[in-house]
DNA sequence: TTGTAGGCGTTATCAC
DNA sequence: GTGATAACGCCTACAA
């Protein structure tokens, strides 16, 4: 393959000037410019841009950390940050963790060796402070509130009030046994909606209800298959992702729980499917969030901290 | 940043030498090695992979297409290449198309400009033979069948047997309207798939029944609502995937069309909420097919191109 | 076992 | 306008 050395050569001229009709850079003469552009055609010249990443120091490639890839909530996020990344000539490295710390690790340690240019971690298990050591090597924003932080950015909503409206919403509608589904229990968003759950149990004193470990729609029928065995069952439950909320709504239609009325059900993000299913649920802005993410993992925001804001979706389950 | 000839000087050591410790190269006396491990210790040496791309000409990164990333059956496929190149040490970039076509070239330059390795195309709109041109700058994997075709390798099931297969399944158990529900009508998979529906009809005539760009659950509504509209209609669907046959068993539910005896439903890819559902569906080897994809695109698979086998799931649709 | 020197393909800084 | 030439950071004959 030809280089730009060749290219040179054949045009007659100089390595800087086919370097500048590459580049549309000014100051070259109408004719070199088309003895250059002559001799790129003829051997089908193509820059190599692992070159150009090495002088620039710049790979155009971001990493994306998601647990899990197949997950619908990370397929809009990373749906948004595929967005700006391609508007921007971008393009990202997906690295899948399974919320396993190694896999972290390896995303940073990609960061570390220049191999990617920023970070975007849409979820972690590692302590944030371990991540924070790494952004000397380049920009790392997180999805979670981490306001304060100096090292990181972050792009978030804030599941606290969003919790606590949507359980203040059920009890508004006289539901007392109030319970909630999420995928892990551990991690900063989880904390915060765990937090408006206790908050609000001080206020309304019932029995808990917590379900852990639920991401998708067939871990609905596990919770339908919890709450069976249960002696006191909930009458409503918040649903931190839509996809459980409509396998929950699935699963209950053959044991003869009517809903709204024997148990109400409020989803999270508002995915197309909770509104063909009439699903009552925040819209969370993930796409948005998505695309945020990437213009502070570029260093293109305004501020080091967003939060975004979310709207409740009135339907047929509460 | 310290560089290789930095940890040099420090350790008193040639280049040389050094890149012989990073790299576990023999011929490096103890003393020496130890000398220069204390040096990168010292400076937190990090090597540069740019550097070591260029030097190597090679990238580590290989490139997968898919038309949606958020789709359950590319979710799979792209799980199964994860699970490759985290083995291999290698990482991927992932580029979404919605099909459209300029993004697909925008692959295909990628790998002429050397930014990826090889090119695995899960789905395409771009023709054969276009692509075929990029094979010069690096291995290309399709995931449909190429049989023959000497530039790119492949990996795909048979389509066209395991539709019949369903079709003959469908009307030994009695069905004499049967129809089909589909992504896209154009592409590969869609041509072989619509031809063992023809080639059926042929045998076994009966009124055709063809509804296209069903993809996610939220569709299976809208087949309904079409099946609805219809004077004559069919009595068992074969759905091109489970998401969408989900779709249209939840739909089905409040209209009184009761499943199997008004309508059967086979499902494909056996994705876990076909399970939960009871849907008769085919296995197919999602994951194991973005795994050999994988293996294709580092050009470690002993043949050009690789049939999977599917199975069918008999359940309680049929 | 070790080191020298050239190469990988660009970009960027000067001087002309 | 144009062109040497030195980075960028690493690898690898080849020689010693």
């Amino acid at each position: 393959m030809a280089n730009i050395r060749d290219i040179a050569q054949m045009a007659g001229v100089s390595v800087t000037t086919v370097s500048r009709v590459i580049n549309n850079h000014p100051y070259v003469s109408e004719e070199k410019r088309e003895a250059v552009i002559q001799a790129m055609e003829k051997v089908n010249y193509q820059v190599n841009r692992t070159a150009v990443n090495l002088s620039q120091g710049k790979t155009h490639l971001i990493g994306v950390v998601v647990p899990f890839a197949r997950h619908p909530y990370f397929g809009l996020l990373i749906e948004g940050v595929a967005k700006q990344a391609m508007e921007r000539h971008y393009h990202f490295v997906l690295i899948q963790t399974n919320y396993e710390g190694s896999r972290e690790w390896e995303a940073l340690n990609m960061l570390k060796h220049k191999q990617i240019d920023a970070l975007i971690i849409c979820s972690r298990t590692l302590a944030l402070d371990e991540i924070e050591r790494y952004q000397q090597y380049g920009a790392i924003v997180v999805c979670e509130n981490a306001t304060g932080n100096q090292y990181v950015d972050s792009v978030y909503i804030d599941h606290y009030q969003s919790f606590t409206d949507a359980l203040t919403y059920l009890h508004q509608h006289g539901y007392q046994q109030i319970g909630y589904c999420i995928g892990r229990q551990s991690g900063s968003n989880s904390y915060f909606r765990h937090q408006a759950y206790q908050d609000f149990l001080k206020r309304y004193p019932q029995q808990e209800f917590i379900f852990t470990d639920n991401y998708y729609f067939e871990d609905g029928q596990k919770i339908v298959d919890e709450i069976m065995q249960l002696r006191v069952k909930p009458d409503a439950l918040l649903v931190s992702c839509d996809i459980v909320a409509a396998g929950i709504f699935t699963a209950v239609q053959n044991i003869g729980i009517e809903i709204p009325n024997d148990l109400a059900l409020i989803g999270f993000d508002n995915q197309p499917m909770s509104k063909m299913m009439g699903i009552t649920t925040f819209e969370v802005p993930i796409v948005t969030m998505g695309e945020r993410l990437f213009i502070h993992a570029l260093g293109e925001a305004e501020t080091s901290h967003e939060k975004l804001a979310v709207t409740l979706i009135e339907r047929k389950t509460v």
